[in-house]
DNA sequence: CAATATTTATATTCAATCCTATAATTTCAG
DNA sequence: CTGAAATTATAGGATTGAATATAAATATTG
């Protein structure tokens, strides 16, 4: 007398390996206390200095309202500050503090390392696939 | 000078999925006002009737603490009881209301509908291998 | 049996997330 | 140019989510 299959469900998987990305993260970017959100925007940054809020938002996938309160905690810790853009004052451009850029690059490495640890269960050709496959089915 | 590849950071990947699985179940079962998380304890208690906190936290990959104030709005809302066991006083057991069992079991067809759209860009093999490695990658 | 450890539920705190609304600007249409 | 529409940031509210602490009860160990 099943009622739903989770097990299968393909939303249930998708939060629990969302659920399992988020710790993994936490774990091996402990020292830094810093969230995968925010390292996102760390690194748009990194690319893009000056960048405006709606600009990081669509990039790292959030809406401005998420965007806007964890770019507030960023600036709160001193990685980044934001700067009005004198051309159109409802814009607020984004610069990565010195210690921002520091700590930004010496993130990427456990980073990385999560994103192997992640597929640790999988083999190579089924790793490729699995990232092929969330592609398309978050395809705009 | 590409920083960190995010396009294909499975983490990412992952969490962006996860973002369009919320959306379209609430979305799909609007009418309920329900989110994923509480469609899955009423159904786990479809299933166990009469379960205590901890079993369902378990059986939908939750911590007790989240589980626990999932339920309080489930039980605020009329569609489930919470019932102190006589045996184990530490516990509570959970049970569905009449009017719980009826919307747990109506949502049952929108929530089968939310698990197909999500994988409608990919073919039928694709969705089988999808949730096959999305397995792989949950398995405690 | 008594002291300790574990389990269960809950409260608190913080972060992420989205929605809606609002204010300030800018852009666009007439 | 003026009024309407769109854009940007932010505030407030609600939910999910985890961590931590606490209280109560049960189980275990010496």
């Amino acid at each position: 007398m099943q009622s739903f299959d989770f097990s299968n469900a393909p939303g249930h998987l998708v939060r629990r390996a969302h659920q399992a990305s988020i710790a993994l993260f936490a774990q091996e970017l402990a020292t830094f206390d810093v969230t995968a959100v925010q390292f996102a925007i760390l690194q748009t940054l990194l690319d893009a200095p000056g960048a405006d809020q709606v600009t990081v938002a669509q990039t790292v996938a959030l809406d401005a309202a998420t965007s806007g309160s964890v770019i507030g905690r960023l600036e709160a810790r001193g990685w980044l500050r934001r700067e009005a853009d004198t051309q159109d004052k409802r814009r607020k451009l984004l610069w990565l503090t010195a210690q921002g850029k520091l700590v930004a690059k010496q993130m990427q490495r456990p980073a990385a390392a999560v994103q192997t640890k992640l597929l640790t269960a999988l083999t190579e050709p089924e790793q490729k696939q699995l990232v092929q496959l969330l592609k398309k089915i978050c395809a705009d």
